[in-house]
RNA sequence: GUGAGUGUAGCUCAGUCGGUAGAGCACUGGAUUGUGGCUCCAGCGGUCGUGGGUUCGAUCCCCAUCACUCACCCCA
């Protein structure tokens, strides 16, 4: 049997309620902030992403779904969401325009990762971007705007982490302290920190290997290191956090793992998770635009992860039910069920959610499976009904039984 | 890419110290010739992941393989 191939799943009809809800409460609220949504390919040229996102990234070194298109140019299916948004804004030269842009973006993103709890090789992030600014405080409206977003879907306990990489001038200072600072503890560090000493040394910061926590511990914070117009920047974004009463925790080792991001920094962790305990990851990202060959841009944005957002929602209340029929139509006989279908079209017009089944059925089962389906009511066409033209319309919740002509059923049906 | 755990009915799982399997839920029908939910009764449903080995005999033991899950890594 062919199955969904490893790292990808269904999200069947019950599932996918959830999903609804939960897109709809954010298009709601990014549309109260601002924000338009974007629709951009889901592959792209693998440069954008190679150019983007670094070279020296797990994502771009390992992780993505590239592929030869039959002209052989490479392809690759994108495994984020910023870069394709920053190459439409260039292309589209939005920097005319002279408000700053703020889109979303929804849709699947693809990783080639090991599947775990919570991760997925197609999977799906909600996104925004703010592009023209380099105000602190759109900074803060951004997470104030998730905040409202997590409270409002109920995804219980969040923590956010933020903290500040400075600038490209900043980071060079701190990097050849930090090369200083490792260069006589080797001993210390597991394998993959003594690579990265040279080739990565930030990373070092974000090791969670235990045995090198006291190394860590040692080094230099960044924060140390940001120059006057850097550390300005990060105390006021802190402030306007203050100033919305939003909680968080300044965790200096918290450096993302994608290349282009500068100064803030920033991530949303919720322990109900498991390993996978990112929710939203995001930043701002001022040297972007120039990487891809466009004119010096600010920008700024995040992007959450749909299904952990989801698998936190549905360990709360279970989802609404979809789509319930409001009338069940029990048809008796072959000419019962034709007149049942003309029937059904009438009321389907009208906006009723209409049940009728294909399968000839008996009435008992019938009624069976309309209180499976939870149907409000259940309108009975027998072939007596058919010579009177008045039918037995029976109200499910209490049994309750009337007769009704064909024209009055919608009348009748009440808000159940 | 590395490690560990798990694969038995549609679902959740028992079980066989090696003698070709069972429960609950779900489904179908009956108890009520055209009236649901509760209850009772009956029925349907399994190449025990796949391939090989040991054995008179393997779902069980051994090897391989695949799939899923969790973790490492990294990230949403």
């Amino acid at each position: 049997m062919i199955k969904a191939i490893k790292g990808t799943r269904d999200i069947l009809p019950q599932e996918s309620a959830v999903w609804n809800r939960v897109e709809e409460t954010a298009r709601e609220i990014l549309s109260v902030y601002g924000f338009s949504e974007i629709r951009t390919p889901v592959f792209e040229s693998t440069e954008l992403f190679a150019r983007g996102v670094g070279e020296d990234t797990d994502i771009v070194a390992k992780e993505m779904y590239t592929f030869d298109d039959r002209d052989s140019r490479s392809l690759t299916l994108r495994p984020e969401g910023t870069a394709s948004v920053v190459r439409a804004y260039l292309e589209h030269q939005v920097h005319r325009d002279p408000q700053i842009w703020k889109v979303y973006y929804l849709g699947p993103m693809f990783r080639r990762e090991r599947p775990q709890k919570g991760r997925f090789r197609q999977f799906h992030q909600l996104g925004a971007e703010v592009l023209g600014s380099d105000h602190p405080a759109i900074e803060a409206e951004v997470i104030e705007l998730l905040q409202l977003f997590l409270d409002r879907i109920g995804v219980g306990e969040t923590e956010l982490l933020v903290n500040s990489i400075g600038c490209s001038r900043c980071r060079a200072g701190f990097v050849q302290k930090l090369k200083a600072a490792l260069a006589d503890k080797e001993d210390g560090l597991c394998p993959d920190c003594r690579r990265r000493r040279q080739s990565n040394p930030l990373r070092v910061l974000d090791c969670k290997h235990g045995p090198c926590q006291p190394v860590i511990e040692t080094l230099p914070s960044i924060l140390d290191c940001l120059g006057e117009p850097c550390r300005l920047h990060f105390d006021q974004f802190l402030g306007h956090l203050k100033r919305r009463d939003i909680r968080f925790k300044v965790v200096p080792r918290l450096v993302r793992g994608l290349d282009y991001y500068s100064r803030t920094t920033f991530e949303i962790t919720s322990p109900g998770l498991g390993a996978q305990n990112a929710l939203v990851g995001g930043g701002r990202y001022d040297g972007l635009a120039e990487v891809l060959g466009g004119r010096p841009t600010h920008g700024f944005g995040f992007a959450l992860g749909l299904e952990r957002v989801i698998l936190l929602c549905q360990q709360g209340d279970s989802p609404p039910a979809a789509g319930r029929p409001q009338l069940f139509i029990a048809p008796l006989g072959e000419p019962a069920f034709d007149r049942a279908s003309l029937m059904a079209r009438d009321y389907r017009r009208q906006g009723i959610r209409c049940f009728l089944d294909f399968v000839p059925r008996s009435l008992k089962s019938s009624l069976r499976l309309a209180n499976k389906l939870q149907s409000g009511h259940v309108l009975i066409v027998g072939e007596n009904e058919l010579k009177t033209g008045e039918f037995p319309l029976k109200r499910m919740r209490d049994g309750q039984q009337i007769l009704v002509r064909q024209e009055d059923v919608v009348s009748r049906l009440g808000n159940g």
